[in-house]
RNA sequence: GCGAUUGUAGCUCAGUUGGUUAGAGCGCCGGUUUGUGGUACCGGAGGUCGAGGGUUCGAACCCCUUCAAUCGCCCCA
């Protein structure tokens, strides 16, 4: 065994963790904890009902409700092939996932079903402030519901969400129509029509969008385009009687609710499956990245995968952006932390530990490094009580700090004799 | 996919116009001090300066490539 072979021996290369993804950890790890907590607790209020859901899919599921064209299929999702030559895809919304549930578990039997879940998406993004290739959402859905009462049941189950995280302020709620398909339809022409004649004094992305994705050109953040958008045709013009009517009935079903709104005419949806209402709630402390939590109603997207027309709406929101906005949370307080500054005592230590957790209190044990430092090194652990446990006369000896009655609480676990 | 900024110890960061053996604080380990005490002092371990290539007598520093992070654009289901 030369020393030349002992530096021979190369260590592995450390793996580093995969673009986009997080590892979420103490104090960040309690604000995601908490924003979880608050939604599973909100969705019971609202009687939402949970459900686990896969998460992956066929690569139709996704790629026929969101179209086979689009950027999002071709770049933006994780596709693989399994070992059968299957296209299946990591999940990068709920929504398509919980339609096709609703279909092949039959669902329909419940509608309309109120639906909650969360956990896991996955975008292939470039990552940026409060944007990962793996994050994780909360996700709420009405599916058979085409009365707008659905609508109102959402966004009011929403905005109690925002408040009981406590982030309710600097948000304000964004709400649209797009009305329905006929509306929408003519609204869009006359959209092209309008953008089509200022095309050269648009910005090139608009130029471009003006082909791909034109109501994108609404919200273009190009300051060349702002003069145009302000003066473009509105829904408002376009909407049926009865789409007016629906936005109407939602915009004061939240005024009942005591839900706050704006109105904000560029707010749209690329996809062709959204109809009436539209929303967002952004705050304005993230960035480029404000929307927290955003959905709409989606009719046309169960036929398009292939099922009988079903009504449907719902919202999704990152659980990350809501967790940075929340902010850290403090990991709770130990009730008791042991320090053993005696290694003849540690199976004293050891007991003593196994009844207080028994007994419902939370602690943990400093037993090792040099004895006489353990004290000091248990005292920087936040905690109610704080026990050195040392051996005075081969006998052993506890001396407890912290508030009295905290300290008589565990006392009685520690020496049960009273002595 | 595009742009800007940034990668030095476990963490936060110094590091001069390119010049011997790359530093500090915190944390960690050990020793001493204190002995109802979160103190103070001493010592130690830990870095191929993100990676690869190039320029140079000599590179943490200059150049190229690459990976990653941060912020923005595109996109946003």
């Amino acid at each position: 065994m030369s020393k030349q072979a002992a530096s021979d021996t190369t260590r592995p290369e450390i793996p580093q963790a995969i673009r986009g993804t997080q590892d979420i950890f103490g104090a960040e790890a309690e604000a995601f904890g908490f924003v979880v907590e608050t939604f599973e607790r909100v969705r019971r209020h609202y009687r939402f009902r949970r459900v686990e859901m896969p998460v992956f899919e066929k690569t139709q599921v996704f790629s026929r409700s969101l179209g086979e064209t689009t950027d999002v299929v071709s770049k933006e999702m994780y596709s693989f092939d399994d070992r059968g030559g299957e296209s299946l895809t990591l999940r990068p919304e709920f929504t398509a996932g919980l339609a096709r549930a609703y279909l092949t578990d039959g669902w329909q039997q419940f509608a309309p079903v109120r639906l909650a879940t969360h956990g896991p998406i996955f975008r292939y993004e470039r990552p940026q402030k409060g944007r990962y290739r793996q994050f994780h959402q909360i996700d709420a859905e009405i599916v058979g519901a085409a009365d707008p009462l659905a609508d109102i049941e959402l966004l009011t189950m929403a905005d109690q969400l925002l408040n009981e995280l406590g982030i309710a302020d600097g948000v304000t709620l964004h709400l649209n129509t797009l009305g329905d398909a006929a509306s929408r339809e003519a609204w869009r022409a006359a959209l092209i029509a309008y953008f089509r004649d200022h095309r050269a004094e648009l910005s090139e992305d608009s130029q471009d969008r003006l082909e791909r994705n034109p109501l994108r050109i609404l919200d273009s953040k190009d300051p060349r385009d702002k003069p145009f958008t302000a003066d473009a045709p509105r829904i408002d013009d376009f909407l049926t009687a009865e789409a007016q009517d629906f936005f109407g009935r939602v915009t004061s079903g939240l005024d009942a609710a005591g839900v706050a709104w704006t109105r904000s005419p560029s707010l749209v949806r690329g996809l062709d499956y959204y109809r009436h209402t539209a929303f967002e709630f952004i705050t304005d402390r993230l960035g480029a990245q404000g929307t927290v939590l955003g959905g709409g109603r989606y009719d046309g997207l169960i036929e398009a995968l292939g099922g009988p027309a079903t009504p449907a709406v719902g919202w999704a929101a990152g659980i990350e952006r809501l967790a940075m906005l929340v902010g850290t949370k403090d990991e709770p307080t130990a009730d008791v932390v042991i320090a053993v500054e005696d290694d003849a005592a540690i199976e004293t230590g050891i007991r003593a530990l196994a009844a207080l957790r028994r007994a419902g209190f939370s602690a943990e044990v400093v037993a090792t490094g040099s004895p006489r430092k353990r004290y000091d090194k248990a005292a920087k652990i936040p905690a109610k009580v704080l026990a050195g446990l040392s051996l005075a006369d081969g006998a052993p000896r506890w001396r407890l700090r912290g508030d009295d009655a905290a300290q008589a609480q565990v006392r009685v676990v520690l020496d049960p004799s009273g002595a």
